[in-house]
This record gives C-alpha cells, sequence and structure tokens, in this order.
DNA sequence: ATTTTCGTACTAATTAATTAGTATGCGGCG
DNA sequence: CGCCGCATACTAATTAATTAGTACGAAAAT
C-alpha cells in the first residue's frame, strides 16, 4: 500500500505558511484568508487543520469558544524537512545538482552567490 | 476536485530515474531493476509506465515482441520543471532561501560554492 | 501439436489526499 | 424561552496515486 507521506502535502503547506505567517489563527481565520485566493468550504479547511494536527504540526489549545492553533514545529525545521527529502528523492541526497539547477534556471547573480558564500564561510 | 499533479510522482520518478540512466529500456528491465530494491508487480511497473506515457514523459515503439520505451524529455528538462514546482510551491517562486538551506544543511564545503560560481560567470 | 513462456490490454482494489455535508452543542439576544 | 450564529465532531464522497489481478494472444520450447 501507499506510504502516507512524510512532508506537508500541496494543500497542508498551503495552510501551514498561512499560520506560520500570524503565529496564532484560529480555522476561521486561516478560512478567510483562504477565501481571498480561492473557494473552499469552512469545514474542509477544519478538516485539514484537524489533519495537521495529528500530523503534529499544529498544536491546539481551547480558548472561550474555538481552538486556537499554532505551530508545533518551526518553520525552518519542516521546510528543512521538505528540502531534505525533495533532495534526496530527486537528487538521491546530494545537493549540488540541485544548485546547478538553482543558479542556471532561477537567475541567481554572482553575486548572491558570493553572499551566501560568505555567510558559509562564518559558520 | 484535487487537480492532477503536473509533475512526476514518487513511484514515477523511480521508474524515469531507471529509464533515463539506460535511455532504452522495456517493462521488463525496469521491473527486475525495481526488484533489486523492493518488492513489485511487473503489471504494476506496466501499468506505471503506460501513465508515464500518457503524461508524455515516455514514447513507446513497438519492436519485435515488446514495446521498447524511451524518455519523451530529456531528463534535465524534467528535473528542472520539478525544481521549479518545489520553489514556487515551498518559497513563493524564490530560490535563494532554498540556496540557504542547502548550504546551511547539507554540507556544501565553500570550495563547492566557488565552483558553482565559476560555472554561473561563465554561462 | 501441445504446452509453456512472455507480453499487453483491460479492469479492479486500495489508500492518501482533498473537499465538503450533516448533526449537534452552546452562548447570546430579542 | 426559543432562535440564531458559530464552533466542532463525525461521516461521506471524490479523485489521484498506487498496486496488482485476469484474460488472452503470440512466440518459443518440448
Amino acid at each position: 500500500m501507499r506510504r502516507r507521506s512524510t512532508t506537508l502535502t500541496e494543500q497542508e503547506l498551503e495552510i501551514m505558511k498561512i499560520v506560520w505567517e500570524r503565529d496564532q489563527t484560529t480555522v476561521r481565520d486561516v478560512y478567510e484568508s483562504l477565501l481571498e485566493h480561492r473557494k473552499v468550504a469552512y469545514t474542509t479547511v477544519m478538516t485539514m487543520m484537524n489533519i495537521l494536527e495529528q500530523k503534529k504540526y499544529l498544536k491546539k489549545r481551547l480558548a472561550d469558544r474555538a481552538y486556537i492553533y499554532r505551530p508545533a514545529q518551526p518553520k525552518g525545521q519542516v521546510i528543512g524537512d521538505m528540502v531534505r527529502d525533495f533532495v534526496d528523492r530527486v537528487f538521491n541526497g546530494s545537493a549540488e545538482p540541485l544548485l546547478l539547477h538553482l543558479v542556471q534556471e532561477h537567475d541567481l547573480s554572482p553575486a548572491e552567490l558570493e553572499e551566501i558564500a560568505r555567510i558559509r564561510r562564518k559558520s
């Protein structure tokens, strides 16, 4: 059988982005934010957020009438996991070929590269 | 409804990697190659390769008794599309934050970075 | 010539992902 | 009090992704 993906799916990520930028939020908040871009049912958002809670991406806490949701893991961590998963799946774990694609197709200037190299040298 | 993903799924990619490295292959070839790593049915591989043909990732040509499959698009192109899709989905289209993750977590040496910068400067 | 082998076509079954509906509870207000 | 608004829980439905089975034809082997 197909195994459940360990990283965030497309819709899950869309919701997590909203939660991360607010840090603290409700189903309604997220629902309204999503509505600005596309049609979606309130209950759909709730279901997704429940799944995200099961998957340990969100924590909820009952406050007054509605649950308040917060990220359960820092954004950098989660995104880092996604990057690692992508590098593993697509490039068998080696980051260099991905770098090559990036510099060749995503208009990264040499200056930006130098900048990155400098940061790297310091760490 | 959920829209069909435009890029390769996990299993599709696994098969395409095998096809790319052989350039020309059959269902049986791929099947046996996959078997070295995990249990899978011959017909499953065939179904996947048919889907890949529908999605225009593979071309097939009847030779003698079995179909011979070839990539319909160059590997660099397809992988490039996957990278772009990832950058769009995860980083809203900007490559720099991805670069930062790469240098921080995938042990890229400064030397490798210089190397990339050099390649970039030439293009 | 009959059986075995190997290939495809077609179809089915399962699971995750996604979207949404129905039932129900609670607090506030006319 | 009884209804309205809003929240959740539970369940259902749909689609893509994935895995695999059955039927069947043609070539090869005996």
